[in-house]
DNA sequence: ACCACAGTATGGTCAGACCATATCGAACCA
DNA sequence: TGGTTCGATATGGTCTGACCATACTGTGGT
């Protein structure tokens, strides 16, 4: 060891460094979604870097639904900040399910918990007139009209996520659509091992009824029972 | 429109491909965490591609927490299939807290949901004696140690994730951690806010016996009074 | 007023070079 | 035989410069 001090234990990437440059940009100047950064080759002179570290900052950003690189030229080209969290969370819980570092008995687990408190939060704002559940509606009617288990899954993720949105919050309903986008198939193969829907038809009535009626309580027991139904094999207790 | 047929509404980027091609691979083979990548240069001949597209694939995959890489020659060099989707999940709240859309209200009330289940889950397995609550002591012991309120909450911390880690579901611990970890800054606040640390002491006493003791109710009902007192103004009614 | 077309700024991709690091291995010495 | 030294090599990290595809911008002609 040299005496002239320490060099540090890790080394810092420039791509890094263009991060840290960015978000201390974005909170500096309080950029917010809709904004533009500068371009690629703009911020690479600006910083002193490589266009490719630069790029790669900007993966970085993309990967994390923070920023939508559009090409061309005018107003919207560019990298524009966004808010997309959804899409990340979804790659996230995708990439580390094929690593079997996940098991889906932990992605269940984890919905039947939000799903539980969104629909309690959702009847409470719905008590106070403060929830849209017109989204529940048309997810409802869309399940009626399906004609395929593909199809049922769809407008069923549709519903359970409207339940979210109608929570109010949104990085529960972010995490909601991944779950849901995550255990898709799965979703697809408990019902065709079902077969009948009409129970969950019953089940999501009732949700409905529960969370428009500003009734919390009933609307945890309500979804509890829905999962129980639809997943008779992992709630064998009822 | 000509008549040979479409070409995709949005086009795929060649690191989009790289990205599919990996994952695709990671299913077939099996691979899983500790194997290795093939090396970037290596990589980029055999897909047909430029090594830059390789390399912002690999940023991709580092970003999500699914691959660490390593410079150097050996074993242990290049690019290695590991599971941190701690460090994603917190960069990701962190970002979207900075861009303003996310607020730190839906962040706590996140937390408030998971630590209740959390909790609940893990007195139920400590009930079977399937828990390992050796970190809470552990993180009890840290607290009373601790001299300023920033040592407080890293201790503070590492109590509430050992309880989610107690709880059995690597997703939830993992989502608590970034949760905390987003959120230090406000906790520290809190603490110093509110000066004496005795109720929060006694709280996670309380929490502690009733996990161990396995008693699911009561835990769920501590960590719910627990927070009350932590951040009082966001639970007016107690 | 409209349209056609060249100009241009943007991201996307590639090729090739060089650097820093860490291991491997052979040559060399004790 | 055993250890050390030092070059070879494989790896990621970075930079440069070029070219392409795309989509707006502005100009000029009708």
């Amino acid at each position: 060891m040299d005496g002239s001090g320490w060099r540090p234990v890790k080394r810092t990437r420039t791509f890094e460094d263009v991060l840290a440059q960015i978000e201390r940009r974005i909170a500096e100047d309080g950029l917010t979604v809709g904004d533009r950064l500068p371009a690629e080759r703009q911020l690479a002179e600006q910083l002193g870097v490589s266009r490719s570290s630069v790029r790669e900052a900007m993966r970085v950003l993309e990967t994390l639904g923070v920023v939508s690189s559009q090409v061309g030229r005018g107003p919207d080209a560019g990298a524009v900040l966004t808010s997309r969290p959804d899409s990340a969370l979804t790659d996230l819980l995708r990439l580390h399910l094929g690593l079997a570092s996940l098991e889906m008995r932990e992605v269940i687990d984890t919905r039947h918990m939000i799903e539980q408190w969104a629909a309690a939060h959702a009847a409470a704002l719905a008590a106070s007139g403060r929830a849209d559940t017109s989204g529940l509606t048309a997810a409802l009617a869309g399940m009626d009209a399906a004609r395929t288990a593909e199809e049922f899954v769809e407008h069923d993720t549709a519903f359970h996520c409207a339940i979210a949105d109608a929570s109010g919050n949104r990085l529960i309903a972010a995490i909601m659509r991944s779950l849901r986008d995550s255990m898709r198939r799965y979703s697809v193969e408990a019902v065709q091992r079902l077969g009948d829907t009409s129970i969950l038809r019953a089940d999501h009535v009732r949700i409905l009824e529960a969370i428009e009626g500003g009734r919390a309580d009933e609307a945890v027991r309500a979804v509890s029972e829905h999962l129980a139904h639809a997943y008779p094999s992992l709630f064998p207790a009822g």
